[in-house]
Parts: C-alpha cells; structure tokens; sequence
DNA sequence: GAGTATTCGTGG
DNA sequence: CACGAATACTCG
C-alpha cells in the first residue's frame, strides 16, 4: 500500500507539516497530490480535511498510520506549481502552509466542519431530553454550559456518540435539462406517429429537431423562450423520446459582453514597450519590466496588445489590478478585446461567482485573467505574461496571514512559467524604481501623453496665509471659486479628501474631553446614517451624548473634518449642486461603489466628493477641476512611506483633470506648500521626486538601501506585552550582526484595539542569513503563549508601519 | 483545533 | 482522597 503526505486543516505550528497516512487499495491510482481528502486525526474519531502533498511508495515512520478516509475531489484542486509554492509562500510569510493552500483557492473549498450526537441507547430519559425527537442533535458553539456537560457525561457513559462530517461548501449550481438520444430522422418518424391534438408533443419535437446542436437544453429556457411546459417534457421522457440530465451551470458574471474591438495605433514609446515584451514572451525570458508612464501615457493598451501576443503563442495571461480601479470601464476594456477567453475575478463577486470563475480557469476554458490580489494564484497553465497595473499600490500586500506581496508571488510563478512580469505605474514605488535603476528590472518609461494631451494646471494653496487661515470651513477662496465657475460651466469637479481618519469625533469645549471607544485608543466616529457613535476597529457603537460624560457640561460637539462634513458644506455654499459622496459609509453594498461612479459618468452629478477611492484610474473626460483639501494629513503620519503615499495620491488625482480635449485645473490645499512631495506632484515629476526620496531613505537607512521586517506583539495586558517585547528583542539581537538596526519595541499608533496592546520592534538589516531562522525559532518558542491570549505577527517588507 | 492525559486546587 | 477544573501534550 502506498502512502500519502498530507497537510491537514489545522492551523498551529505543531501541525505545520506533512502527515503520512496510507491509501486504502480502493483508492489506489485515485490519491493523487494536490488532492484534498478527508482524514481522522487525533485520539478520538475526529475528522478533518487535508492536502495530499505527495504519494510515495514506503513510510519510514515508525509507529502505526491511518488510512485516508474518503476523497474529496475526484481530480488534484491544486497543480504541482501551486504545492511548492504554497511551501515557498509559508516559508517566506512566516504562516502555516495549510494557510497558504487555502488562500490560493475560492473561499467555498474551505472545509466546514459539523458534530452531531447520536444516540446509543434507547429509552435513557437524559438522552431523550437531549435529542427531543431527532434522530441527531448538533453541537453548535451556542451550546450552553450544562448542555456540553450532559453531552460530555453521556458520552463517557457510553450512551451517545459523536459523528464528525468534513462538508465541502463548494456546490456548482445544477440545473434540469432535456436531451435526446434520437437523430433528425427519429425525431421526425416519433412526431409523425403523434396524434394530432398533441400540440405540445408536436411542439417539444419540432423544436428538437431544430436546436439538436444546442441539447442539452435547460428546462427554464424551454418553459421562458419557447412556451415548453414542464409536463410535455415528462410525457416525451416516459415515451422515451427524450432524457432529462442534470447540467452543472457557471455562474456567469460578466453581464452583457461588450462590444468587441480591436488594436490601436500605437505612439513610438508604446510600440518599444510592446516591442520589448514581446521578445521576452516569445523568448520565455522570466524578466521583470517596469513600464513607468505618466497618466495617460497609454499604458493599457500595451498591456492588451502584449497579451494578444501571449494568446498568439497558445500561453495565457495574468493581469492583477488594484481592487478599487477593477471598474467596469476597465473590465470592458479587456473583455472588449478578448470576448469570453476572459475571466475576471474581484470582490463583487458572490463565493458561488468566484468559484465558478476558478473552474473555468481551470478547465482551461479561459485564457486571460484579470482580477484584484488573489488572482495572482489564478490556476492558470502556460502563463506566457503576468501584468501588474499601478504597481506600487499598497493593496498587493494582504495584511493578515499569509502577508504574501502579489508581486513576490508573480515573480515567483514568472520564473516556473519562464515568462515576464510587467509592471506599470505612473508612480512606480521606490523598491522597483530602485530596482531599474540597478538593471535588476528593465526600465521602460513612457513620457508622453497620447493625442499629445496638455498636463493640467496646478496650484497649490498655502492654508497658512491670512486670508485662508481666516475661512470658516475647509475650503479656500480659490477652491471656492474654481468650484463656482465649474459649475457655472457645468463642467464636473472631483473633491478629495485625504484619508479617511479623519472623520468627526465628539469633544467637549468645557474640559477638552474626547469621546473615545471603551475597548480601543481611537476616537469614536459619528455616523450619519446610523445617528450613533461607532468605533471603526471594533464596531463598538453608543448614542450620541448630549452632556459631556466628564464635565457634565452641554458644551459637546462634533470636530474634525468627514466626508460627511464636507458634503454639508457643499451643500451650503451650492445648495443648487448635485453632490455624490463616495466613502466607506456609502461603497459599503456590493456594486454601490460601480453604481455611484457610473452615475457620475452618466453626469447625473456635478461634484464628485470622496476619499482615496476616486484617485484611482477613472477615466471622466469632462472633470475640469480637482480640488484636494488636505493634501498633507498623509504627510504627518510616522510611517517612512508617508512621501511617498502622499506624491503618488496626488500625482493620480491630478491625472484625473481634462483627459480629454478640456485642459484640466488642480488645486491643491496644504499647510506645507514647500514639501518636495507636494512640490514634485504639481509638476508631475517623479523622477524629481524619486531622487529626492531615495536620498532621504538612504539618510534614514529604509527601503529600498535596507531590508524590513516589522514583529509585533499583542496582549490584553500591557505590563506583560511590554516584558515580551524586551525579551523578543534580546532574541533577535543575538541572531543579528552589528550592521543591522533594530528600533523599538515602541507601542504602535493605536496602542490598543480591542482590549489588546500592540507593541512593535522594527529590523533593518541588509544581510543577516541567522534572522529567517530565528523567527522561525521565536514563534516555535512563543507558541505555547499564544492560547493564553499572547500573538507574535511577523510582517516581512511592510507596506505601512502605525 | 480538539480529544485525552496529566496536574492542580479545593472541599470533605 | 475524590472530584472537577485548568493545563499540557499530541496528533501519522
């Protein structure tokens, strides 16, 4: 018999490793990796799902193994490809590998696990009181106390018993349909023998003649298009002039298919560009590029016409763009040129949606892939080109377990499918800028706009001076004015506001008290809609106060500056205006946030007022004027990236004024009118702001001249969080050189969330080969601690440090 | 993560 | 000492 390594669905580092168990001789040839299959494990009956890593012939284990139970899938969910890099991605995120096997599937392959008690004996009065009449009773974890104590006696007793189901969620929507095993001339000898009045039978045959090209048919369309009923279906199944089968229907998301279209005429810089990549999809070179093109420099369309290229040769193609600019805009574009070869997967799909998209990717009924982070696990065959759009959003890297970066992993897969990685931004992060510059990537830049489009004018509003610092509200007399001609105009305006931190919160004029979330160190935020105080990390929520929880005097109001609170003033200074506001409160439904920038589109409004979102990839030809408030509330965080986020936010938004024949106006609203990054965004200068960054991430020894990696520590008890942070420092200063930093450990930016204190220690480091290991080390170590509510996260190359 | 073996703590 | 509760250990 042979056996199988498997790693199984429990996530703890004591599991994080292959078990063998045998195959039973009924599943011979039937086992195969990358398979998911259910096993017990454990003492008692358990069961649970696992991943066959591997089949070989012999166990070198000593001790006994358990047979696999059952299979899950009838073919492996997971390609060779895909196994070793889930080893590659545990090893490099530091997370368990089964973590990563489930991260790179449709979330409805997860296992859900149920217990059920079943009864041993007849007639005993606590049983029946248990179970009521059913023949099962399951165990939820809303079982009261007393409730698991009886079940436990019980069970000890001898008189019940518990059942484990493993349950795969991941159902494919089967449907009815109609076929026939008759030909042509079958069909027509079966209807000549009807008798006359059977118009329904005439009518049902009559058709399958017609349409035996379509069969099978589903039994929907026959009742909706043609008026076939349900009951003619099942008289001709009795006479045996038709079956009725099942068929598995994908969902299919896409809705109407765009009209199709084909390649542009391409400028000189973008025909170097495709011309480039072309070579290295035709040479199956595992090179990264790196397009760096102003706004609209035409970057899509190179994309596109490089994927044609890929497609040309028999290869498929990748293409990852940030969640928020998987517009339908961009969507259509892509499917435009590609038709149904496409599958697009992003977060407005529903779990049944994307598993359905997944199949068909990996029936290889898709060659083209566009999607948000995840789909860089895409099971796509052949890859001859991955493209990452605006590539240095912080959106690639997930922030929880695994922490993988999508560029990492698109490198990684590029060098087993031996093809390039492209990536494109106007504002290309420092790390793969730097990288150009090294020859490391190849550099591609695009400098010029297509149709030779004016870059928009840009001033920059110093709030400092008198006559803005003395407004009431957050908008200057130039903002103002420019908003007012707009309008006047009606040409559309896009107001952002920088971060959404910024929201109302509750302070007392009396004694300076804030309202603040009891579990966590933020300000509570009001909600509009709601009409209550909410906290934005635990949802905690309360009313709003009319006295002053300290002082108990009336003097409580709200500060700060929200969408919600810019939308008011608006609406006051243009009561005529028609205003769309785009923030978490509003994109909170799914669609809601394709739905209001469709609206806008359609110019059913005249000012677009919201937060980050809006920044990214829109195309509105007729939006003369952006208006920034706060240009710099980025600027002041502690994060080393805070420049950089700032340049790159506002180089995007300017990008959005007067794409089309209009020349486009920016204003931008600052208190620190000199910041290069500031500065450098109005001229959309980025080389200019590329060596003045890197200089000073030189002088501050950050990425891209060091290597990061943040560790942080959290408990409910901060005298205690505090002892762990030292220790794990010393821990990691002796596994490191003296060349590298270590800073911390410093309580992060809000301390506490949820009733949990957060500390974190910093490492920069150019070459330290001991570190990997010693983290390894430190969370083997520190795995005890943390079912007594002590966690250790190790963030490899952080996007963000609060 | 969960079942089981082991130790701990308390009331008799 | 007996018992249930908290804790440690282990899973093929």
């Amino acid at each position: 018999m042979s056996v199988a390594e498997i790693i199984v669905d429990v996530p703890t580092m004591q599991t994080n490793r292959p078990f063998e168990y045998l195959i039973p001789d009924a599943l011979t040839d039937v086992v195969v990796s990358g398979m998911r299959v259910e096993v017990p494990f454990g003492r008692g009956k358990r069961k649970i799902q696992g991943f066959v890593m591997s089949v070989k012939a012999e166990s070198d284990f000593q001790g006994k193994l358990k047979p696999i139970s059952r299979v899950i899938d009838l073919k492996p969910v997971l390609s060779e490809e895909m196994l070793k890099l889930s080893s590659w991605l545990a090893d490099r995120t530091y997370s368990f590998q089964i973590s990563c096997l489930q991260t790179m599937l449709p979330s409805v392959m997860r296992a859900k696990y149920k217990q059920f008690v079943i009864p041993l004996v007849e007639n005993d009065p606590e049983v029946q009181s248990l179970m009521s009449g059913q023949t099962n009773f399951e165990i939820t974890n809303q079982l009261d106390d007393a409730t698991i104590r009886l079940i436990n006696k019980l069970r000890k007793n001898q008189k019940v018993d518990i059942q484990y189901v493993v349950e795969n969620k991941a159902v494919q929507v089967k449907r009815q349909a109609v076929t026939t095993d008759l030909n042509i001339i079958q069909l027509h000898e079966a209807k000549s023998k009807l008798r006359s009045n059977a118009k329904a039978q005439i009518k049902l045959l009559t058709f399958l003649a017609d349409n035996l090209d379509k069969l099978p048919i589903e039994f929907n369309a026959l009742e909706k298009e043609y008026d076939i009923s349900r009951a003619a279906i099942k008289t001709a199944e009795k006479n045996n002039l038709v079956r009725v089968v099942e068929v598995t229907k994908l969902r299919k998301p896409i809705g109407i298919t765009p009209e199709q279209t084909t390649n542009l005429a391409l400028t000189d810089e973008q025909q170097v560009a495709v011309d480039e990549i072309d070579t290295a999809i035709e040479n199956e070179t595992p090179q990264t590029f790196l397009i760096e093109g102003v706004t609209g420099s035409g970057k899509t369309e190179v994309y596109l016409q490089t994927i044609e290229k890929a497609l040309q040769q028999d290869k498929t193609a990748l293409m990852l763009v940030p969640e928020i600019s998987l517009t339908p805009q961009m969507v259509n574009r892509v499917v435009g040129r590609f038709g149904d070869q496409v599958a697009v997967l992003h977060s407005g799909l529903s779990n049944g949606e994307r598993y359905d998209e997944w199949t068909r990717i990996e029936n290889h009924d898709v060659k083209v892939v566009v999607g948000a982070r995840s789909a860089v696990f895409a099971p796509l065959k052949k890859i001859g080109l991955i493209i990452i759009d605006e590539e240095h959003e912080a959106s690639y890297k997930q922030d929880d377990n695994p922490r993988y970066h999508a560029r990492d992993v698109a490198q990684w897969r590029s060098k087993i499918n031996k093809c390039p990685v492209v990536l494109g931004s106007a504002t290309p992060s420092l790390e793969s800028r730097a990288r150009a510059e090294k020859g490391v990537y190849k550099l591609i830049r695009m400098k010029k706009r297509i149709n030779n489009q004016t870059l928009p004018h840009v001033q920059i509003v110093d709030m400092r001076d008198a006559e803005n610092s003395a407004v009431k509200g957050d908008f200057s007399p130039a903002l103002k004015n420019s908003l007012q001609e707009n309008l006047d105009r009606h040409d559309q305006s896009i107001v952002l506001l920088n971060r959404r931190g910024y929201s109302s919160f509750m302070m007392c004029r009396e004694c300076g008290f804030v309202l603040k979330c009891p579990n966590c160190d933020v300000s509570l935020t009001y909600h509009k809609d709601l009409g209550r105080m909410k906290c934005h990390y635990c949802g905690h929520e309360e009313a709003v106060p009319n006295i002053c929880p300290n002082c108990h005097s009336k003097k409580i109001g709200f500060y700060g500056t929200g969408t919600q609170n810019i939308e008011q003033q608006l609406k006051e200074m243009y009561p005529q205006a028609r205003i769309l506001r785009m923030d978490v409160d509003t994109t909170r439904r799914k669609g809601a946030h394709a739905k209001i920038l469709q609206q806008f589109g359609q110019h059913k409004a005249d000012i677009l007022l919201g937060t980050q979102m809006i920044a990214k990839g829109l195309d509105f030809p007729d939006v003369t004027l952006v208006g920034v408030i706060n240009a710099d509330t980025t600027l002041s965080l502690a994060d080393f990236r805070a420049s950089e986020r700032t340049f790159q936010l506002l180089t995007q938004v300017s990008g959005r004024a007067g794409r089309a024949e209009k020349t486009g106006h920016v204003i931008i609203q600052t208190y620190n009118p000199d910041h290069y990054a500031i500065k450098d965004a109005a001229k959309q200068d980025y080389e200019t702001f590329f060596k003045q960054e890197m200089y000073l991430r030189h002088q501050s020894n950050y990425t891209p001249y060091y290597f990061t990696t943040l560790v942080s520590v959290a408990n409910k008890d901060e005298g205690q969080t505090l002892k762990q942070s030292y220790w794990l420092k010393k821990q990691l200063q002796s596994a490191l050189s003296k060349n590298a930093i270590l800073l911390g450990p410093s309580p992060t930016m809000i301390t506490r969330k949820q009733n949990k204190y957060y500390y974190q220690i910093i490492v920069k480091y150019k070459h330290e080969p001991e570190l990997h290991q010693r983290l390894l080390e430190i969370l083997n170590e520190t795995q005890a601690d943390a079912k007594k509510g002590f966690t250790i996260a190790i963030d490899n190359e952080p996007q963000h440090i609060d």
